[in-house]
DNA sequence: ACGGAATATACGTGTCAAGGCATATATAGG
DNA sequence: CCTATATATGCCTTGACACGTATATTCCGT
């Protein structure tokens, strides 16, 4: 999951259907992306669940799912916590205490 | 940024380091890992500014920096808007309603 | 059927990053 | 200094993957 959206071009696309569904032609001209390079790419989010496609006469018809961000954010929730402001000077501050003591028995 | 996550053994290395800083040896020894290959995710880890390190005689201590995960962060609130249950849903409906009215100038 | 629009896919090429192994470097104690 | 511990880095190999070009496939109107 992390692993698709580390190419630019694919999270550009995501980031134009994120406002609505779109043609594999409107996003070649919207990204400036030739075609083939379009439709592999939505390939790849298919098949990793980022997004469906219906079809419409010649059209297909992107759209995003839910599911694969929601992992991500999932997954991102853990750091949330950790920079979350109280929690982090704590966990610095019990990191300092620590790294003290260690020095100390390194002195013994 | 997104690069840098994409490889696993960095995530892995990331949720160690979310609970609290670590050496490269005890990161080696929790994640079954090679030392040099430990090094070298680090770096690429430092270097895109998710961790930090300090020297503690032998030992390198490495831990979390926030900025990328809030970057990253930011990037999911897009999504975010898009997956939440009202938006969600208006959206699909409007999408519905879009593809009925371009359905009814196809077949004029 | 044919032609056109839209899109998917095949094929080939070049780049690059992860991993393995070896070695260099940093730090400290005796 | 020597020795030990911990870690960083060099070098090489290899497989994955993005891209460009060409072609195949899908769908529809006439």
């Amino acid at each position: 999951m992390f692993e698709i959206i580390a190419e630019p071009n694919r999270r550009a696309i995501l980031g134009l259907l994120v406002s609505s569904e779109q043609s594999v032609g409107e996003i070649e001209r919207r990204l400036r992306m030739p075609q083939p390079t379009v439709s592999k790419h939505l390939r790849v989010l298919r098949e990793a669940g980022f997004v469906e496609s219906t079809v419409d006469a010649q059209r297909r018809l992107y759209r995003l799912r839910p599911e694969p961000f929601q992992e991500m954010d999932d997954w991102l929730e853990q750091f949330r916590r950790f920079w979350s402001g109280h929690v982090d000077k704590l966990e610095r501050y019990l990191d300092r205490m620590d790294q003290m003591t260690q020095k100390k028995r390194k002195t013994k």
